[in-house]
DNA sequence: TCTGGGGTCCTAGGACCC
DNA sequence: TCTGGGGTCCTAGGACCC
């Protein structure tokens, strides 16, 4: 059996934990610059406030009081996803962290009086040791275990805690389940499948295996039998991340190659601090750029390009040096970008990184790497780094993304960037 | 005026091999 | 006019997830 676990209206509940005024109101979460709403309380999802809406449609809510607005703070939600990831994976032989606010626990050798009282009690335990609410489905398979986390957060008469341990609760969970609230029915799949007259999950597993497979391949084919209790998505091995991103959108709209250059420096750089923190290294650099894709009224162009290295690397000076060669050759004038973005990809571990024949300075790429790191030790305090090349952001330019609601950091400290400054 | 960020997997089709 | 058969590997793009 698995059992997944899932924080209620995660980033809302992280926020309640430190501002406990905002319990029983209508709260939202913002993304980046306040863009758009990326989390919601129960309150605001009740006033109709879909996933993803743009802020300035619904600030006219907050002006007048109703509404709850938090801008984004990752490094608390971080902090607070790993105090109850801890909690569950203490609790179990075997736990798969699937997202900062889910984990699944894999049940088995556990015997089934145990199990009855273990997933209360630990979702108990979650709530009274980190102030996070958190729902639990237990199913035979991943798929029926994230509907039974559903069921465990919409009826109150689950105490939270939900399990499809039977033909006959299987039946009832996939009829009262809308086909696009399935694992792997997303907004592509669902309209076409409502067409052909597939409006539940129960309608989609009485459907001929052919026609599944006919339609849907292999990936339909496997939800197919997951909602049937036959386990497709297996426990996962651990494995290595295959690429890293960093990618923003701005503020306001960029024209400038130098401004961009900046931006994109950056963001390589804070690929390359990822690579080294893993012991990782990687040899495919794609830069992409975006224009405002909502202004109809302006030219659109969304380019992008990838250069290869010789040398898997892990260097700042190395990895910045690629993103902006590959960026010189996509980027064009007269043009208002407002996105931008890095991948380090084919991801290699950094003792396995081999070097060419021909072409290539073991003594720089030492020096490179020697530099990287001591930069990296200088910079460990604080979030904005001290060290940086000078073609990234110069330390006194004042951060550009708005964040005109963020709470505090509650749980991780401010003291040694302050000590620094 | 204002619209997020970061991943994975699968498949089709092209390039290349003999 | 008419142009094989079989295989692998890689990549771009599309779908999905949170």
């Amino acid at each position: 059996m698995y059992a997944l676990v899932d924080c209620n209206n995660f980033f809302v509940s992280c926020e309640r934990v430190f501002r406990p005024q905002l319990e029983g109101k209508a709260v939202v979460v913002l993304s980046n610059n306040d863009g758009c709403v990326v989390a919601r309380s129960n309150e605001s999802k009740a006033m109709g406030i879909k996933m993803g809406t743009p802020y300035y449609q619904i600030s006219h809510l907050a002006a007048n009081g109703r509404l709850e607005v938090c801008s984004s703070n990752h490094i608390l939600y971080k902090d607070m996803s790993s105090r109850v990831m801890s909690i569950l994976a203490d609790a179990v032989p075997r736990i798969e962290i699937y997202s900062i606010d889910e984990a699944f626990l894999v049940l088995d050798g556990i015997p089934e009086d145990k199990l009855a009282v273990l997933c209360p009690s630990l979702r108990a335990k979650v709530w009274k040791w980190t102030g996070i609410p958190v729902s639990i489905g237990i199913a035979p398979t991943k798929t029926l275990a994230k509907i039974a986390s559903h069921f465990a957060k919409k009826y109150r008469g689950y105490n939270g805690v939900c399990a499809i341990d039977s033909v006959e609760r299987r039946q009832k969970a996939l009829s009262m389940t809308p086909i696009e609230d399935v694992w792997g029915v997303g907004r592509r799949l669902a309209p076409t499948l409502r067409e052909a007259g597939v409006f539940t999950a129960l309608d989609y597993v009485r459907r001929p295996e052919n026609w599944i497979r006919e339609h849907y391949m292999l990936h339909g084919l496997r939800t197919w039998m997951e909602l049937q209790g036959t386990v497709c998505v297996e426990a996962e091995t651990e494995t290595a991340r295959k690429s890293v991103c960093t990618s923003r959108s701005f503020a306001d709209m960029i024209e400038s190659e130098d401004e961009i250059s900046m931006k994109v420096s950056d963001f390589a750089a804070q690929c390359a601090k990822i690579l080294r923190k893993e012991g990782t290294a990687a040899s495919d650099i794609t830069v992409f750029l975006h224009t405002n894709r909502f202004r109809k009224d302006l030219e659109q162009y969304f380019p992008s390009a990838s250069i290869r290295l010789d040398t898997a690397a892990s260097n700042t000076q190395e990895i910045v040096s690629a993103a902006l060669r590959v960026l010189h050759t996509i980027f064009r004038p007269g043009y208002k970008y407002k996105k931008a973005g890095v991948i380090a990809g084919n991801i290699i571990p950094a003792d396995a990184v081999q070097a060419p024949l021909f072409g290539f300075n073991p003594e720089l790429r030492e020096k490179n790497d020697r530099l990287s790191r001591i930069m990296d030790s200088v910079n460990k305090k604080g979030d904005s780094p001290l060290l940086r090349l000078a073609s990234q952001k110069p330390v006194h330019y004042a951060d550009d993304s708005r964040r005109g609601h963020c709470s505090g950091r509650y749980t991780t400290s401010w003291d040694e960037l302050i000590e620094i400054k």
